[in-house]
DNA sequence: AGCCGAAAGCTACGCCCAATAGCCACCAGT
DNA sequence: ACTGGTGGCTATTGGGCGTAGCTTTCGGCT
């Protein structure tokens, strides 16, 4: 019988396949070791079990939220940055549910794991966003986690159905970013 | 043996408590049988499963919450308006994590579906909050939404230890509500 | 009061999943 | 070629959901 040759990646990026396309509640280590072509107690010798599992997926996805950012805003400033930055959110926990869902449910186990530093990058890339307008330093924290929750609520009510009628959100998207730049804007030049 | 004396609504608000206690992915119907003492197979003769349960602790939730708010507006218009409001959500998002994760996570199955009414009774009252403003009609329900995202975003994150520490997150929230305050009013009056 | 049927509790069971123990085969390095 | 580590496997335990079927209790009716 042939080895599958696996290593923990291999199996965090399938289990995290799996998890967008069937929701992470739904997922288990059966449907990913068969996704694998392999037996579910073989995915032990690789992983933690199921709660490791899906702190790999919350590290991966925090990466490559932080990497879509970066990319996105290259040159990018003001309104165009923000923009940008929340239509990237937007799009990765659309294509990313599973992985979003792992990342916000997860929370570092120490200064020195890779989920907080990947975390930390997103957040350089919102606190980005917000150097093209001119905040007192004071009030820059709080527009942080104003843009972190506005995006992080749009998003994901927006997966879950939240929303009533599915035809207008894209306008209601403009509309906020709109709002947000204004606000941003007034505020920084009182 | 005596009876338990049990009804549907008895198993669902024991269920709801227990949710907020050890957090809703943690209810099972053996936890909620031992807070009533009783065995598990005993629920399912007022109860359809977990699932079931979970959609009840959903519409709980719900309507607690559009009490709440109800009961907190009374009387009061424009930013009053809008601090009671974030402020009652964010309090009931933290004293009721469990009833409050159901309910976001739930849908309702029709139209006939007390979910449905009691989620549109709290989408009322942010409408209401809005009301204090004086918004374009086709704005409202960007408005809406965006007070439904904010609010939503900030509540989750904060019970899930989004946010660093290193802040006073009171102070975010009261800034965040006159961010928003702001926006409105120079939104009604362009 | 006595009975009778519905309903509420129970035990026993099947199934699925997480996780561990221990076995076996494959491959690398000498 | 041998040998040891490693990656797969089967078997098993424990727990949770849900069903089947039994027993007991309680309300209503005569």
């Amino acid at each position: 019988m042939p080895r599958a040759g696996l290593v923990p990646a291999t199996v965090t990026e399938a289990a995290a396949d799996v998890a967008d396309e069937i929701g992470l509640s739904q997922l288990s280590m059966s449907v990913v070791a068969e996704r694998l072509g392999v037996k579910a107690p073989s995915l032990y010798k690789h992983v933690d079990g199921l709660a490791d599992l899906t702190h790999r997926i919350a590290t991966l996805g925090a990466l490559e939220l932080g990497d879509a950012l970066r990319d996105a805003m290259q040159g990018l400033a003001g309104r165009d940055a923000l923009a940008m930055a929340a239509q990237t959110v937007r799009a990765y926990v659309k294509d990313h549910p599973g992985r979003y869902a792992a990342t916000t449910g997860a929370s570092p186990t120490g200064p020195d794991d890779p989920l907080a530093s990947a975390l930390d990058r997103v957040l350089e890339s919102f606190a980005a966003v917000l150097h093209g307008y001119h905040l007192n330093p004071g009030e820059q924290i709080h527009a942080v986690r104003m843009l972190r929750s506005v995006l992080h609520g749009f998003a994901t009510l927006e997966t879950s159905n939240g929303f009533q009628l599915d035809a207008d959100i894209d306008d209601s998207f403009a509309w906020m970013i709109t709002f947000i730049d204004r606000g941003l804007t007034a505020a920084g030049a009182p």
